[in-house]
DNA sequence: GCATCTTCGTGACAAAGTCACGGTGTTGGC
DNA sequence: GCCAACACCGTGACTTTGTCACGAAGATGC
């Protein structure tokens, strides 16, 4: 999934915004913290996801350039605190509004108020067809269509420790490591430490699409 | 759970709006269906549901007096279609609102926006919630906590099938019929046909709040 | 009173998660 | 170089959950 800066002009207010820039691997929030900012990506992604107590952990989804954070949104709209965490996968440039400049802006600029409530709006369905993935969708299937996510075209290396992978899909380390070693016997991938290359890619699309029961 | 009437003065837009009434298991709407009108609940509860398939059915969630339809207000927002289905579990008396009565009302009333953009935020978290629970919980506390909201507190009578509680939580009609067996065997519950009863309240919510590895 | 439908029980099996343990590469002192 | 500490992975044994197939009982309508 690449993620392209769209072309079009920023609404006003985000012309007066302050640019920051946060290394990879930075946490932006955690659950319980209040909320203060508002962000809009300029480059880089970020991850929310949810933990357990238990230490277990699940992705809610990934925003990039052009995007914004909608959990940021809900809470600065609903004035609560936090309930997943964030952290940068990769180097992130952002525009970043205070609380009462979000609200000023939101209250006066359709243009930004669009920009929001259209990035809410696919969130809010992303996140339904999340719950209807992780309900009925096999582990097959959402593995393999991770992997194919994030493989890059050309050599296949994936830079992921299996549990890596089980913290995206809300699984086990033990279950990957299971699945893969199949598929390693199997020709469609290769296994290395910290890494996964894909061989077969047209393998693994045909277990990611298979329709459970068409 | 029961849901109480907010007794906040409407917003004047919804003052406008036309009273409707519709009888219990009526389809709202469905998968595909083009989204032209808001609903606000005054009376009786919806339920808001995703179908694979296959035919397995998951609650996303479900609305009552007070409130609003997330599912519909992100559609009119975004302008897509519907992506789940929705059905009236008791008797609904609703307020409607046509997408352009929306639409005006939403740019120039802040009250109504305030209305609806607080119920998105609210209804962004459950989900996410939502998401936390079905990965992580397991089926006994899900079970246990739903025979909980649903069980009045005197006879502690419940009118759904298996297949009702299957579909609530996401699971096979199977799994609930094994888990209910062996409680009615353990003294919590009874089983009869079409409905469950509700024995040994405090036995249910010490399942339903087991915290896995406190 | 009989066909039909809904609801539920059950056995056998597959998929996924849990627990416990050990093995092997990597890294950072010393 | 050597060793301890750590991260990463493999694996067996077990539990939980889902799937498939079938049949038995209650309900319903004609």
């Amino acid at each position: 999934m690449t993620i392209l800066a769209r072309p079009s002009p920023l609404p006003p207010p985000l012309n007066a915004a302050t640019p920051v820039c946060v290394p990879a691997g930075t946490m932006i929030f955690e659950p319980g913290d209040p909320c203060t900012q508002f962000y809009f990506v300029m480059e880089g992604t970020i991850r929310v996801a949810l933990t357990t107590r238990t230490g277990r952990t699940v992705t809610l989804y990934r925003f990039g350039a052009g995007e914004t954070c909608v959990m940021t949104t809900s809470c600065l709209i609903g004035g609560n605190k936090y309930g997943a965490e964030a952290s940068t996968e990769t180097p992130v440039r952002a525009l970043v509004l205070t609380k009462s400049a979000f609200d000023e802006a939101f209250a006066h600029s359709t243009a930004f108020r669009q920009l929001v409530l259209t990035a809410f709006s696919d969130r809010l369905a992303q996140m339904m067809a999340r719950v209807e993935t992780i309900a009925f969708t096999p582990l097959d299937q959402r593995l393999a269509a991770v992997l194919l996510e994030r493989a890059p075209n050309n050599d296949g290396a994936i830079r992921l420790t299996h549990d890596d992978l089980a913290q995206e899909l809300g699984s086990a380390r033990e279950v990957i490591s299971r699945k893969l070693a199949q598929w390693d016997h199997d020709g469609l991938i290769m296994r290395q430490r910290g890494s996964v290359i894909v061989i077969d890619r047209a393998g693994l699309q045909s277990l990611s699409r298979r329709d459970p029961a068409l």
